[in-house]
DNA sequence: GAATTCATGTAACTTGTTACATGATTTA
DNA sequence: TAAATCATGTAACAAGTTACATGAATTC
């Protein structure tokens, strides 16, 4: 369902094309929910059937033309309704592909999983200085309301930044737990080799 | 593809019924990834079709009679080719149902939002309590293997822990920037009043 | 006597991914 | 001249959710 809300949310800024709703959309809400061009075109698409948006054509030349869409007022009932109905945490599923992998560490040399542990900080530092540079996009958004929406906005950025932290000392901390029980393997080999 | 590749992991413990997949999965694997039971029993039969994972039926009195999956060469390979293949960190989709509506916080009363966060927060932290009790089941895994596999399994937990714990200090980080936020209204709005 | 555990799924539906198709305009 | 931007989607498939169906045995 939350697609179809994100996608109410945005239009409340105004009307816009699919083609807007993405590029918003791999602006800002990317960083905590993704979607593809193909999905955004199809639910907008449900989204007319349900009557939560209406659409008109603007016609171009030299390149296709321009489906604008609106959100109606129904859709506005039905995004502020989604809006005030706040899951509890634990019902939102979670998934995180970098955690299943580890907890199936044993299945391949350690060295190959420190290496991974390696590559994600490096990753994820990478995603803490672009996070820096963010620059929400602002141009559908009158600028009356700006202000207060960057509030809002700023509340989810300080979640990027905490979370990746977080991870990356998470990750730190593993890669020595990792180096650690190499080293005391080591030196039980060592142990029963001299005692053996 | 990953929901598959954790079934075949856990099938690497040894052979197992589709029912116990799924009661591994909820003490265990769902802190980071979930899966209803009629996705278990579908892929364990796309598995079969497959050739991954083979089965027979025990015949039981009074129950119904157990399938009990068996991982086969073939489906250790895939495992570990899967295990072998971790994807960059920005590729793995995320979706952050409440991020999702912080970001159109604009749209209801601030102390709604507010009321939210602090929800947020005690959900979290009973979350962190029940961190702390968890046990892996571990019934399934031959005890040669449960040391090194706790290794694994208490890097998983350890970013449960420091993950929550971010989450919570953000929530809280929000909450006073919420009061700090509408004590300012508020002056602004007593200032406006007294000089207009 | 009620709830939980054990044990199997099917069916219908929604959501998300991947690959494909088209093509002018603008910027580097 | 190559790449990015603008702008639309469709089709096929994979993955995830929700509701339903059955029923004995055990534990509280």
């Amino acid at each position: 369902m939350s697609l179809k809300h994100a996608l109410l949310g945005l239009l409340n800024y105004g009307p816009m094309t699919g083609y807007d709703l993405k590029s918003i959309f791999d602006k800002s809400i990317v960083h905590f929910w993704s979607a593809s061009t193909s999905q955004i075109y199809r639910d907008l698409g449900v989204l007319e059937e349900e009557g939560l948006v209406t659409s008109r054509i603007e016609p171009q030349e030299g390149r296709p033309d321009k489906k604008i869409y609106m959100i109606s007022e129904t859709g506005r009932e039905a995004f502020v309704t989604w809006l005030n109905r706040f899951p509890p945490i634990l019902e939102s599923p979670s998934r995180h592909d970098f955690l299943l992998r580890v907890f199936f560490g044993s299945h391949i040399p350690m060295e190959d999983l420190r290496f991974q542990f390696q590559r994600f900080v490096k990753e994820a530092q990478e995603m803490l200085r672009n996070l820096n540079g963010i620059a929400m996009k602002t141009e559908g958004v009158p600028p009356d309301l700006l202000e207060r929406e960057k509030f809002f906005w700023g509340l989810t950025i300080k979640m990027g930044f905490i979370s990746l932290e977080a991870a990356i000392g998470w990750a730190q901390e593993c890669i020595k737990e990792i180096d650690a029980y190499q080293a005391q393997n080591l030196n039980t080999m060592a142990d029963s080799t001299s005692t053996g």
